[in-house]
DNA sequence: ATTGTTATTGTTACAAATACAATAACAGAT
DNA sequence: ATCTGTTATTGTATTTGTAACAATAACAAT
């Protein structure tokens, strides 16, 4: 049925729903990859660690309301950040109060700037993911089963488009890329032969230039990359994600 | 925001928004790849092809909303396919009449009954992709996307799992299932190759009985396979998609 | 038996990924 | 200046995977 007949079950001719945006928002930090969240100000659920997000406004976008909603809660903006879908959620009873049906976007940032509470969020601070997957940290609603998924869909998505370059700024070093990928999938990864990946694909770019002596630990300078795209594009071919030695190995 | 605060836009505490599932099926008949579709008896849009689809109703999960309005509408039921959320759509303005933020879902079926006309739907038909990637449909709504969307997940979702099967019988030949990858890829694969592949993947089984001697043309017999898994699991490694030779070869 | 058709297996050539070794380029200490 | 530690980068041999296509096997129909 669609708006216009006359379903028998509401008078107003269709269920009152409410839709919701929530955002999982990724960053590297300390070689370790973190979690935004916010600490709810709010029953249900008060108190408990919950990811960003609320209501998508009668005249806004989905994907607009996401970016809202994380900019209201924790002071922080996504902009050249990668923004994508990840599905939605809408078992019944999934919030105490009503039918709500949320729209999750997952998000994948370089240096994120100090989150600060706002809205309906007491707090707002990055968590590292390990903390929550070792069962540290419980989240309210359905939102340890949406960042389960996400996590899932960011370790993928790193094999087969550019998307680790998000991780990093604009200008990176090879072995900066390679941080990235281990730090997420936790393996360690051959330097050279990472290295001939990145150089042989057009999906990054060499810049030709070194880095600058600022901040280095001797070694021979690296040059400095760029994605060759603005939005992470598929790679041909993908970088394998290996076995997964898990231990960090002592060598 | 959640529901509890009191935004100052809505009295009700949350905005207006209407939800909805929709859903494209996908059946190959004749060799070709078909849409499930219904035209529309309702404005707006009225007699134009749309998805099959409608509200979520107040108790129900989304999944099962895609089923039962599947069922409504077009009266087929793909009790053992395989489906899948494929994203959500909310742009304002995209129902004429009000805010309706719809789920998508695609589903992959083998041998559908044929399909009868219910509930919003006038009439109810599979249609060949090919005649509405050639433009001779318009779908009513952003159903058009949704479509496109679809397609290209099941393309890709080919590659690296098993859901092949899932346009096939319970138990399948080989070349039965190399033609699902063909019609769906529009490409040629190596008969010898495709064998190794399938029979060295341990996402399919070998029933080890020959299929039997009704309604083949001669040939060697083929010996039955069947999926390992109700849920097509990836598959490593992929069957590679080739690089396209989109015209039918005459050989 | 012969022919036509499809299934299945083999073989070879080629392409790609991996492990690992070697070299290059620098900073800082001696 | 030379040495040492560190990181970047390149080289190479080996293994692994893929593709093309040829050959064989198993049947039905004639």
């Amino acid at each position: 049925m669609r708006p216009g007949s006359s379903p028998p079950y509401d008078p107003d001719g269709f269920p009152r729903v409410a839709v919701t945006v929530d955002v999982v928002v990724f960053t590297i930090r300390d070689g370790e990859l973190h979690v935004l969240l916010v600490k709810r100000g709010q029953e249900p659920f008060r108190g408990a660690w919950a990811l960003p997000g609320g209501f998508v406004l009668p005249d806004e976008d989905l994907r607009t309301a996401a970016f809202r909603e994380l900019r209201e809660e924790t002071n922080v903006s996504v902009g050249g950040s990668y923004l994508e879908q990840l599905g939605s959620y809408g078992a019944p009873g999934r919030d105490p109060r009503m039918r709500v049906i949320t729209v999750a976007y997952w998000a994948a940032c370089a240096e994120l700037q100090q989150p600060r509470g706002g809205g309906d969020a007491a707090y707002s601070d990055l968590v590292p993911l390990a903390k929550i997957e070792r069962g540290g940290i419980r989240l309210a609603f359905d939102h340890d089963r949406i960042l389960t998924d996400a996590v899932e869909r960011l370790r993928s998505k790193l094999e087969y488009t550019a998307l680790a370059t998000k991780f990093c700024r604009p200008r990176f070093t090879i072995s900066e890329l390679r941080r990235v990928y281990e730090t997420i999938w936790g393996t360690r990864l051959d330097p050279g032969n990472f290295q001939r990946k990145i150089r042989e694909n057009p999906a990054f770019r060499n810049l030709k230039i070194a880095r600058s002596p600022s901040g280095y630990r001797g070694g021979r300078p690296a040059s400095l990359w760029s994605a060759a795209d603005e939005i992470p594009r598929a790679m041909a071919p993908p970088i394998a994600r290996r076995p997964v030695p898990r231990d960090d190995d002592p060598e």
